[in-house]
DNA sequence: AAACTAAGCAACCGCCAAACA
DNA sequence: ATGTTTGGCGGTTGCTTAGTT
């Protein structure tokens, strides 16, 4: 049995209750039971420890609203339960996590998501909660320090239990497990590895999450409105906040009348459906006017966005962000870093991130570290809304991260231009540095690949690559001011046009990041796409490269 | 040394579903 | 069939500690 913990009591229990012996005693923070007895809050004592493990020895588990009734402990049932389950019941196991345990809760929750209870099941004594705080700040780690939640290498395979799913319609989104949705509708997805996306992992994986404004603001103005093809309003949510992380790519078309700003913030559909039609060879329908099970599932999948998602809630009215906060708050910071930071610290991140180093995209749109930013965004979304013209409307438009740079036609290069961009890493301009070192991309009007003409799967990619850079940008010679995006036609596109691009991106680089950095990127290998950006010029291993924080203790 | 910040952890809360009356 | 209770789960909060400025 385990002995009363007592770590805890002297860390959590207020001094004055450490040698209180008299549970009863201490009502603070308590709240009246059905009986009027005050039930005690907050920290456990070791005294009332002691009670509940007696109790549970002499009648078991479960029945815990009886315990107060037999011992007098001034406790509800429920904390009873937990505190027998998190730290009193035996065979618990203590302290730090394996790596193996680690390695098995990354893998689990790339399989489950915030499933932390069945999780627990793989893992014998360790409880949910454990698991749960572990991986939050794993999260909160990683995020901080530009890195996927997940390593490009894990593989995620379909579990027997992800079999229990067979219909996603049936569902809320965010009770599906991401293999459980994709096997919705009878759709079968072999085993899933990470690599079937490394061509998209980069710009995938930490591709910057929508401005801040993103998850409420379009929730609330717009998901009421929206067709949006989830069956769980709030997966809305889940599905926006997880293509912060995913997307370098949009592919929506413009029949509402938004703009294109508007468009990125709003509807989300699109991007979703773009997202999943940019390479995933088992998509059936890339043309994605039908929710695919792979839709409804990669855009809540763990493993494949690299966010999380969590419980669902209604969306009228005030929007819950359900994620844990943890999960998504930082992302933006983060992402913002290279530009919003100073050079060293854009520079760690980068170092850090090879992932974080092809969204740069991301960095440049979010508000999170920038009142500039928020204000552009602001404006862009403002100018979007006046320029709005039967043209704009009309034209098909792809709407990627990278294209909200060009709000309604304003190119982010442009509206930098016009703050001067004072936080740029390098002091300058940052859409200076993109305008002059981000290359044009033969290219293509947005209007080349309206929705219903979206290439296959084999095409998708390459359709990613050229989606990023937008009209306006070709057409004034202005690069898209999508480093990731660039970067995603660089290595992604073939042929003699790669060299070049990827010379040019990393000069690109270089400017952003200063030369040092940017020989890290020189040392790309002349390898396949793929296999640049599984191993963002590093180590072939991603997950080797990542920073010792990161690998865990 | 003090103030501040981040990390880690324990516990609570609200919701949900199953069991039961 | 309906209402209540109970247990479980996931998300969130708040506290303590450790590290940094």
């Amino acid at each position: 049995m385990n002995g009363v913990p007592n770590e805890s009591d002297r860390r959590m229990v207020p001094k004055d209750e450490i040698d209180s012996t008299s549970i009863e005693e201490d009502s603070s923070g308590g709240s009246l039971n059905g009986g009027n007895q005050v039930l005690k809050k907050g920290p456990w004592t070791s005294a009332e420890d002691a009670i509940l493990i007696d109790y549970v020895k002499k009648h078991g588990e479960g029945n815990w609203n009886a315990v107060q009734k037999h011992t007098g402990l001034s406790r509800c049932g429920k904390s009873c339960r937990l505190r027998w389950a998190n730290h009193l019941r035996p065979n618990l196991k203590k302290g730090a996590f394996t790596p193996e345990e680690e390695q098995l809760i990354i893998e689990l929750h790339a399989k489950m998501g915030n499933k932390w209870a069945r999780m627990a099941a793989h893992l014998p004594g360790r409880t949910d909660n454990e698991i749960k705080n572990y991986w939050n700040t794993r999260i909160k780690r990683r995020q901080r320090a530009g890195l996927p939640l997940y390593p490009p290498n894990i593989n995620f395979q379909v579990s027997d239990e992800n079999q229990q799913s067979k219909n996603v319609n049936e569902y809320s989104y965010s009770d599906k497990q991401p293999n459980e949705l994709m096997q919705g509708s009878n759709f079968d997805i072999p085993d899933i590895t990470f690599e079937n996306f490394n061509a998209n992992y980069g710009s995938l994986s930490y591709a910057p999450p929508f401005p801040d404004i993103a998850a409420s603001n379009m929730l609330n103005q717009r998901i009421g409105s929206l067709h949006y093809p989830f069956t769980n309003p709030m997966s809305c949510v889940k599905h926006l906040r997880d293509s912060e992380n995913l997307i370098p790519d949009l592919h929506g078309t413009d029949s509402d009348g938004l703009s294109t700003y508007e468009h990125f913030l709003f509807k989300p559909s699109g991007k979703i459906k773009q997202t999943f039609g940019l390479g995933y060879p088992y998509d059936p329908d890339p043309n994605g006017e039908s929710l695919t099970p792979l839709e409804s599932a990669v855009p809540g999948s763990h493993a494949l966005l690299n966010g999380t998602f969590s419980a669902s809630s209604p969306i009228d009215g005030t929007v819950k962000l359900e994620l844990p906060s943890l999960q998504y708050t930082e992302t933006d910071g983060n992402s913002w870093l290279a530009c919003s930071s100073t050079p060293l610290e854009a520079a760690d991140t980068y170092i850090e991130s090879p992932p974080t180093t092809v969204s740069l995209q991301s960095e440049c749109i979010s508000p999170r570290n920038s009142g500039l930013l928020e204000a552009l965004l602001h404006e862009a979304q403002t100018l979007g809304s006046a320029k709005k013209k039967p043209s704009d409307k009309s034209s098909s438009s792809t709407i990627t991260p990278g294209n909200v740079a060009e709000c309604s036609g304003v190119s982010i290069s442009e509206k930098l231009e016009e703050y001067n961009d004072p936080i740029s890493p390098l002091g300058r301009s940052a859409s200076s540095v993109f305008n002059e070192y981000t290359p044009p991309i033969s290219g293509s009007s947005l209007d080349e690949f309206p929705h219903s003409m979206a290439p296959s799967t084999s095409d998708n990619i390459l359709v990613t690559a050229k989606h990023v850079s937008s009209p306006n940008v070709v057409d004034k010679g202005i690069s898209p001011c999508r480093p990731d995006a660039l970067l995603g036609s660089v290595w992604l596109d073939d042929g003699s046009q790669s060299a070049k691009d990827q010379s040019v991106f990393n000069d690109a680089i270089a400017i952003l990041l200063g030369q040092d950095l940017c020989n890290e990127y020189k040392h790309l290998p002349s390898e396949p796409p793929s296999m640049l950006v599984q191993g963002f010029g590093l180590d072939s291993d991603p997950w080797n490269n990542m920073p010792s924080a990161c690998q865990m203790p």
